[in-house]
This record gives structure tokens, C-alpha cells and sequence, in this order.
DNA sequence: TCATTTTATAGAACTATTCTAAATTGGGAT
DNA sequence: ATCCCAATTTAGAATAGTTCTATAAAATGA
């Protein structure tokens, strides 16, 4: 890792409490794309007592800042997306569980609009994980 | 218009009440990707008592039945939107209103993953609204 | 008509998030 | 070091869309 997360804070004009860098270091750097809840819990791993207040907050700061995307799955399942790279997403129709996929997985394009100025191309594969070959932990 | 409501209604499986109808007539024909609050301000013009635990209820039994999907922009603001024929969205930065847009404006491909299997393809387009040339309603 | 099932309803309950107001912290300047 | 001030954190209340519950009303059909 070239990068501390007490770097990226700082590189995106955030100072960096010990309660920002406890949440960077764990969702800036999962592709996990955790709730807001996940959050917490792994956070607190960190620094137990930080409150559900600070977690909205600076997941709210990461994303103003750049850092983070939402991603809102349902109503009541708002998700976090890292800003590393720009990718596509895959949301399996049984868990709902998102996985990233390399941008050049997916080729888009598309007409010219006369009306819309089209900024950003968001897209979203939807369907079923296959049971993995390397059948890893079928035994319990 | 070739199919009534109450048609739809039936095909699709469900019973054509009237508050089931009252709230077809509006959300599988509009564009406009309402909110449940607007479903019901509009039901309520076609059947004024009706309750908002039964528009909860319908919405939920059309998306069941296929005849609409929600879309969940943000934390409380979650939309419907009419499954007629196939369509991409795009949406308004500003705005936040979500416009369809035809099938054959955007042309996907993407490859073959070996532990997915891709059911839909769903494309957002993001951006801006242009002024619209010819300048309608620009007086008040 | 009666019995049974389906549908609709009011209002309470739920839950993720935001808000509020107070407490704590940390980084200069002295 | 100590003081000050702004930034940050915090607990808990408030908010708002949705779901739940249990009752009532309506439709079905024998």
C-alpha cells in the first residue's frame, strides 16, 4: 500500500481524526460495499467507542469529498462504494450482494442527446453467482 | 390505447378492484417515475378515501406481479417505474428526475463471466438537462 | 342468504438517517 | 506549558417513508 489513509484524507482536504482514519482504513479499502451499519461495527473494531453520529457523518464527508459513492440498493439498504478506480457493478438477484467489475468488462455507448448532457455511464449487471468450481468450504 | 387497466390488471393476475384500478390508470401509464406519494395524490383524484396502507399494498403487488419495478434513488426517495417495453434512464444531476430513454439508444455488450449469470442489463445515464430551444412557458 | 376468502383500512410500529445542542478535542499563539 | 477557538464528536431526540397489525368491509360462490 503506497497510501495511508491519514494520506488520502489529507490529499482530499479532510484533517484526519483518529475516528475519519478508523473508518477510512477499513471503507476505503474494502470492496465490500458496506451499510452504513457495517461501517460501525468495523469501525468500533478500531476505536470501540465511536458513535453512530460520527459514522454518518464522515461517510457523509467521504462522499462530498469524493471519496465514496452511495449506492442505494432499497429503501432502508444504503450501501458505500469506494472511489478507487472507475467500474461497473454486478448485483446478485438472491443475496443482493454487489460485486465490482473492471470497467472494460462492460463496453457502452451511446446516442447523442439534444437535450441531456450526459456526464457519467452507470451500469448495473444483474443475475445469478454461479456455485464457484473450486468448491472452497462446502464442509462445515 | 388498445388494453385497459382493468385488462392489465387481469392478465398480469390480479383482481381489478377498484382501488387497484384507480391507482393502474395512473402508474402504468405515466413517464413520470412517481414517488408513492405521488401515486396516491393521483389515485385520490380518481377515488378520493383511498388509503395509503393500500397504495403501499398495490405498488407492492404490481412490482410482485411484474407490471412495475422501483428504482430507490436515495434514502427515502424510492420511485416506480412502468415495465411497458424495455428502456435505459437517464438522470438529472439537478433534478434528480429520471427520464426513459429508448432501448436502442444505448448499446451494451460486456463479457462472459464465469461466476455470473447476467439476467439484465441496466444502464443510468447521468447529467445535465439542456434549456429547451424551443422555449416553452418561458413567461409566467 | 350465509359462510368464507379476499381486499382495504387506520393507525401503531419500525428503521435508517438526520438534526440538535452540548461536550470534547486539538492546534496554534502567546 | 496554557489558553483560546474552531473543529469535531457525541447522545439522544426527531424525521419520514414504509411495513405491520388487527379490524372492517367487500366480493365470491354455494
Amino acid at each position: 500500500m503506497s497510501q495511508t489513509s491519514t494520506d488520502i484524507l489529507r490529499e482530499a482536504g479532510i484533517s484526519p481524526s483518529s475516528q475519519r482514519v478508523a473508518i477510512a482504513e477499513f471503507v476505503l479499502h474494502t470492496g465490500s460495499h458496506p451499510s452504513a451499519d457495517e461501517v460501525l461495527v468495523q469501525a468500533r473494531k478500531r476505536l470501540p467507542g465511536i458513535s453512530v453520529a460520527t459514522i454518518y457523518n464522515t461517510l457523509n464527508l467521504f462522499v462530498e469529498h469524493g471519496l465514496l459513492r452511495t449506492f442505494s440498493l432499497s429503501q432502508n439498504h444504503t450501501v458505500y462504494d469506494a472511489c478507487t478506480d472507475p467500474h461497473h457493478h454486478f448485483i446478485d438477484d438472491e443475496t443482493g450482494r454487489i460485486h465490482d467489475l473492471p470497467i472494460d468488462a462492460v463496453r457502452v455507448s451511446h446516442d447523442n442527446f439534444d437535450d441531456f448532457d450526459i456526464r457519467e455511464v452507470q451500469v448495473v449487471l444483474r443475475g445469478r453467482t454461479n456455485p464457484q468450481n473450486p468448491p472452497a468450504k462446502l464442509a462445515k
